[in-house]
DNA sequence: AGCACGCCGACT
DNA sequence: GTCGGCGTGCTC
């Protein structure tokens, strides 16, 4: 007599690596399998939560009279697409992160909390013309349809919520049925030119780009790797496949790396496209962004712009992604649900089975290997667009040589020629404040960070002592702590004493700093631009800012004051970053009909990679590395996924590694395709006061590392000392 | 996570 | 005597 029982898994916003059991309404009827991927209350311990129905099952491990029945269906249609719930239940496993948070985590606040979606459409009601020709005698035995009737008669048209709230809702499906009246929907934000794609003409194309642009196939999935040159026109073809997508109806989501190139970005987009677009970073209020997400669930934003994190936003009918500078490792996150959205894009592509483009000047190893196997298709744009010319490279030997500040005097007389042939200079430090290390001249003693196993750096326009890596400030002591002498050295430089440095060798000329410190003032980047613009001859000084996006057509001539650091970590991405960083910051010369020049300052001009790279250009460097990756047996070769493990005693989290390397080693025994290292300090042991230690998982197969780390979870879940201590897995990570 | 239960120290 | 410290356990 039992009819069988439903059961909807649940995902709830919680830690609990596991879906939740709950029994169907007692007075639901209808197709349960139209309840996956709404959003429901249910009772939860004692209180009541928000969650997502995420499947539908007839069996419960559960004992039965544990179950408890959904509370109330919170929406009436899925809240999310198929496809990206799936998406989401896939990277959930994949990064072996709970479900319930990764998917309630994305939605904007209010959908989280359990509110409704906003308004974007209303609903009216009024009178078919079969409904207004009514014989006025024919609804006599009908009262209730009969009034309805009369009243649409009246007011010609009722908003849905309205009627709704004055007859039933089986009387006016009935109405509906017998065509008596009929449903009209407005939106709230009617699009300014339906049907207009286009606002600019396209630019005509290079030869280059046009065969670029034929060779793209936009029916299907395929991931397209776009590598071009800095220079050589890939936003162009990014916005001509675009216009083809929306010429089909359908809708686009590009992803770029950073929230201080959005404006500029969506500028470029709204110049070109006559359609609703919204951006989505985290700059957004709760309310901003509730909107932007539901536009683009509705289908009515043609374009969404964003930064990582808007590889989740729902679209009601996608066409095409676009991963702006795919190598860029903001697309990873670094903490809690560590997953990366280039990956996921590519992931998510091929579920709607719609194209991905990846476009950069300098692609990671991983997506060039991706490539060797056949599973990205290359396109190559090599050539610089319009009269640009490649840069010309040269190094400054800094060996032996007084170089006062940080600065060589060959780099000074460069920059003093190309200021007075009236163009533009950047020079390029990728460190900010204004000398990395405050030491003793006396007795050695060295400024360290209390809480972290790193120097302080001076500021010295904000006079204090400043922690990158925990934020920690202090006075600049007037003396030695340990000996009292008071001759303190500032060693080293960033960007505030090159800047210095330049504006006493060039006071006739603007210096203009772009870093985190100056960039936080509003505005500033903008009056940044318009100098730069203006033609005035000037000088940027800056971090890796600099050398994204932003096009600086008047610059002939970049300065890189340090090429070295990037030869000397210990991580083995190390390398591979500078690459792209110094090829990156060259391209930033000579983009306009002025010819560029690149001087690079190191210690080790006979360095081979760095050679390879300047005689030979990022391809032929990137190649070497991958051979290196491939005879080390690293990634891309092999996959790595990381354990990490943080307390205020070392101790604690060594031991819990060592725990988890055994629990390991008994699911799978470490062979030659599956090896353990570790536990490590990591490569900053102590930061912020917390101990921070590492376990290497390396795997031939994602396969096995999979396994592993599913049946690994549990284990580590159930450690006793887990609730001393922060830990968590980071699967293809990026930072060792 | 978030919340209750539980068993030991200083307070109106 | 009780208010409240945070260790432990559980959530369909």
């Amino acid at each position: 007599m039992d009819r069988p029982l439903t059961i909807a898994k649940i995902a709830i916003a919680s830690p609990l690596r596991t879906l939740f059991d709950y029994r169907l309404p007692d007075d639901f009827n209808g197709d349960a399998s139209g309840i996956v991927g709404l959003r429901v209350a249910v009772p939860f311990r004692r209180r009541q939560v928000t969650g997502m129905v995420v499947a539908i099952a007839d069996q419960s491990a559960v004992a039965n009279e544990k179950l408890r029945a959904i509370e109330t269906f919170i929406d009436c249609e899925p809240l999310l697409p198929p496809a990206l719930l799936e998406l989401f239940i896939w990277a959930a496993q994949y990064y072996q992160y709970p479900l319930g948070d990764a998917l309630l985590q994305s939605l904007p606040s209010a959908l989280r909390r359990g509110d409704g979606l906003p308004e974007l459409q209303q609903k009216y009601w009024l009178l078919t013309d079969k409904g207004m020709n009514l014989a006025p005698n024919t609804l006599r035995n009908a009262p209730r349809q009969r009034a309805l009737i009369d009243l649409l008669a009246d007011q010609q048209r009722v908003e849905d919520k309205l009627l709704a709230s004055q007859f039933s809702r089986a009387i006016i499906s009935l109405l509906e049925n017998r065509q008596l009246i009929a449903a009209q929907i407005v939106n709230c934000e009617p699009p300014s030119d339906a049907g207009m794609v286009l606002r600019e003409s396209p630019l005509a194309l290079s030869d280059e780009q046009q065969r670029a642009m034929n060779a793209i196939e936009l029916r299907r999935f395929n991931c397209w790797l776009l590598y071009g040159v800095t220079g050589s026109g890939k936003t162009e073809i990014y916005l001509q496949c675009i216009e083809q997508v929306l010429h089909a109806g359908r809708q686009v989501l590009v992803l770029i790396p950073e929230i201080s190139l959005t404006p500029q970005t969506e500028q470029r987009f709204a110049e070109r496209f006559a359609v609703p677009l919204v951006v989505l970073h985290s700059g957004l209020s709760d309310k901003q962004r509730l909107l932007a997400w539901s536009r683009a669930r509705s289908g009515e934003a043609k374009i969404v712009l964003g930064t990582r994190s808007a590889i989740f936003t729902p679209l009601a009918a996608s066409g095409l992604i676009v991963v702006d500078e795919e190598q860029d490792g903001s697309y990873k996150q670094q903490d809690g649900f560590r997953y990366s959205a280039r990956d996921l894009a590519v992931m998510r592509a091929r579920r709607e089975d719609i194209p991905i483009i990846l476009g950069s000047a300098t692609p990671s190893l991983e997506s060039l290997h991706n490539c060797d196997l056949g599973r990205y298709r290359a396109l190559y744009l090599n050539n610089r667009a319009g009269l640009a010319k490649p840069a010309d490279w040269q190094v400054v030997d800094m060996r032996n040589q007084a170089t006062p500040e940080g600065i060589a005097s060959d780099t000074l007389a460069a920059i003093e020629q190309t200021l007075a042939r009236s163009e533009q200079v950047l020079v390029f430090l990728n460190r900010r404040g204004f000398a990395p290390a405050v030491l003793c001249h006396s007795c050695g003693w060295v400024a360290e960070c209390r809480d972290c196993d790193a120097r302080m750096t001076l500021h010295r326009g904000r006079n204090r002592l400043i922690c990158h890596h925990c934020d920690q400030q202090l006075p600049p002591p007037p003396q030695c702590p340990s000996c009292k002498s008071p001759q303190l050295v500032a060693t080293g430089e960033g960007t505030e004493r090159s800047e210095m440095r330049l504006q006493q060798q060039f006071p006739q000329v603007q210096v203009l700093r772009v870093d985190r410190d100056t960039t936080q003032k509003r505005g500033y980047m903008q009056q940044v631009f318009n100098t730069a613009e203006s033609g005035v001859p000037c000088i940027l000084i800056g971090t890796q800012m600099l050398a994204k996006g932003h096009h600086f057509d008047r610059v002939t001539l970049v300065a890189i004051l340090d090429a070295d650091s990037g030869l000397l970590s210990p991580d083995f991405r190390a390398g591979e970053r500078m690459g792209q960083l110094l090829t990156q910051v060259a391209g930033r010369s000579g983009r306009g009909r002025l010819a560029g020049r690149v001087l690079l300052q190191t210690h080790q001009p006979d360095h081979p990679a760095l050679n390879l790279l300047l005689e030979r250009g990022y391809r032929a460097f990137a190649e070497q590395l991958l051979e290196h990756r491939k005879i080390q047996q690293l990634p891309p070769y092999r996959h790595l996924a990381l354990i990490r493990a943080e307390s205020g005693n070392a101790q604690h989290a060594e031991q819990f590694l060592r725990r988890a390397r055994e629990a390991a080693g008994q699911l799978a025994a470490p062979s030659p395709k599956l090896a353990y290292l570790g536990p490590l300090p990591a490569l900053m042991e102590r930061r912020a006061g917390r101990y921070r230690y590492v376990l290497r998982i390396e795997a031939d197969q994602r396969s096995s590392l999979q396994n592993l780390l599913r049946c690994l979870m549990p284990v580590l879940d159930r450690q006793p000392q887990q609730r001393h201590l922060r830990w968590s897995v980071d699967v293809d990570a990026l930072e060792l």
